[in-house]
DNA sequence: CTGAAAGCGCTTACAG
DNA sequence: CTGAAAGCGCTTACAG
């Protein structure tokens, strides 16, 4: 099997494309980026050439010495989850038809932050933009400001790193499952998370516990679990000991888990007990409806921050969402 | 004041980082390469510098003289689908590992090949490989070829573009569901599939044909359908005026929506029919059980064609499965 | 062990 | 409208 790696191939340059068309190579650049002045004669030349040659820009060295490599970086956590590569893959194509491509990072679920020497990876690639799924860590922010790349935080809201971010109202999501489970009268309830701490995460809890207030009940007085923490079975025995019957969770995919556990204990979902996730993830992969959840605005928030990340490589910093952001709601399903 | 700090945004070169020591700029990259040799003294000076002005080397620069930007692309058809967001967090976190990042290109659901244009833009960033779940068009190996640059196909055979591929035998993962069918009792079958002539599809077509063929039944007086050419709700109407009660989709997604469409006319899944879908994504979202389907081999096959690529990468061209591939294995869930 | 020079492939002023 | 020169930030020979 051939694969062409160690034949020598000419690498065609514009010096190649210059000496071919007797131009000089600053005028067959100028025809390659559509600068003015050329004739029509001269137009014709290089692309002629470039066309027999089969030449191809190294945007590398282009970015070099222009400044700007037409590229977008990607920060996440994981781009197995769905979430993830749903956005990911409906911002990406927006950025690609704006001109930019875009390099992917991950730390690989090490590290629930965007820690220094991410950010050094990421830099070292020179994008004109960042955005990022994960929140930076206190150092990481004093990075972005002195090296002065726009970073856009989506998801999640960036006002406490006094950053630019695109995210919908959590709080009001962990409000609307919360009077969803007191409607359906799930009304001995627990929020299971993924771990504590994470700002997201703290938001959904907030929104949920202020409605458990309204009904006089006190968020300390019900079981708030965090995966990460006990690990599904221990969370599952917590909440049977605990006597629940509603659940609220960070996420689907943590919901779909946590109803495996409790089927084994003989519960039934959405009979004997009602369960909300998060994200909407069965309309992202076009599953079966599956499961009560809330959707947070997902296909508004991939068109939103894209616009706003392009926005901001533009110099604009004006926000795409100046109404308050936006507002999640329930998708109702079998599970309640 | 050089060390006053809030210099805005001055970019620190290796230059910065030259005049601070009184060394050479060749000296301080060789510190920071790693080449031989330097003092114990050179070395504390260099590193000391670079974290006092926060020096981040610039990898385009650095590509663009020395040939290699430590850098692979990834070419899907559609990074929303869990298939591949899945298969892409796998290999990406190898090349990470390896030292390599990721750059990913899509055409967005535009094309199901690698046509040129996109090679070209692919090609513009210079990676050291391409690893690409779409086959490549006919124009678009010969500038492969002509450009020399490493090209795994992933997921397909790439034996008739005579370009190096890791995928799993595709053809058994059709016999297995074929088989798998008869044996429960679904012996009047039909084929759903994305859209005709994907190669991929058309061998696990033939794997189903031959199961087919083995029990008398010609594949001609059997339903053999594509979403693509006739849209979901066509489909299922195929599927109940041929009176099929076993159904072989190319993809779990295909057959969720099958399994919804057959629902609003009230056939049930695992009852009145059984059906069998392909790629398991239920284990790589950590979804409950939720369909019998063809684990083609995930794990093995994520870490094999990232071993491959990173062995195209060193010019070592062997194969990585040479016993013949991966086997794809039979998941049995509530459909059948 | 260290440094001066050349060059990777472009684009950007600037001169004509 | 076209071209000669400089330079983006590095690494690579090569000289000392």
């Amino acid at each position: 099997m051939e694969t062409g790696g160690k034949q020598t191939h000419k690498k065609i340059t514009l010096r190649d494309i210059s000496e071919r068309t007797g131009l000089s190579i600053n005028t067959v650049s100028k025809v390659l980026n559509k600068k003015p002045y050329y004739t029509k004669e001269v137009e014709q030349k290089v692309l002629q050439a470039i066309s027999e040659l089969g030449y191809i820009v190294n945007l590398n060295a282009a970015g070099l010495r222009s400044g700007s490599t037409r590229t977008v970086a990607i920060i996440f956590d994981d781009i197995a989850s769905p979430f993830y590569s749903y956005m990911t893959d409906a911002i990406a194509k927006r950025f690609d038809a704006a001109g930019y491509d875009t390099v992917i990072f991950s730390n690989y679920g090490r590290n629930a932050y965007v820690d220094e020497a991410l950010l050094r990876r990421v830099l070292a690639r020179k994008p004109d933009g960042i955005m990022s799924f994960l929140e930076p860590s206190p150092e990481t922010v004093r990075l972005i400001r002195r090296h002065g790349v726009p970073f856009l935080i989506f998801g999640r809201c960036g006002e406490k790193y006094g950053l630019p971010s695109v995210h919908a109202d959590t709080e009001v999501g962990g409000r609307i499952a919360a009077e969803h489970l007191f409607e359906r009268n799930y009304t001995h309830t627990a929020f299971v998370g993924s771990e504590a701490g994470i700002g997201v995460g703290e938001d959904r809890l907030r929104g949920y516990a202020k409605v458990l207030e309204e009904h006089g009940i006190a968020l300390a007085d019900t079981p708030v679990l965090y995966v990460k923490e006990l690990g599904y079975e221990k969370v599952a025995q917590e909440l049977l000991r605990a006597n629940v019957n509603g659940i609220f969770c960070y996420s689907d995919i943590i919901a779909f888990k946590v109803i495996s556990q409790l089927k084994k204990a003989g519960k039934i979902v959405g009979k004997d007990y009602g369960i909300v996730g998060y994200d909407n993830i069965q309309s992202m992969l076009e599953l079966p409806e599956m499961i009560t959840t809330i959707d947070v605005g997902n296909e508004a928030l991939a068109v939103g921050g894209a616009a706003r990340m392009l926005g901001l490589l533009q110099g604009n910093d004006e926000d795409v969402f100046p109404e308050g952001g936006i507002k999640p709601f329930l998708v109702k399903g079998p599970t309640t």
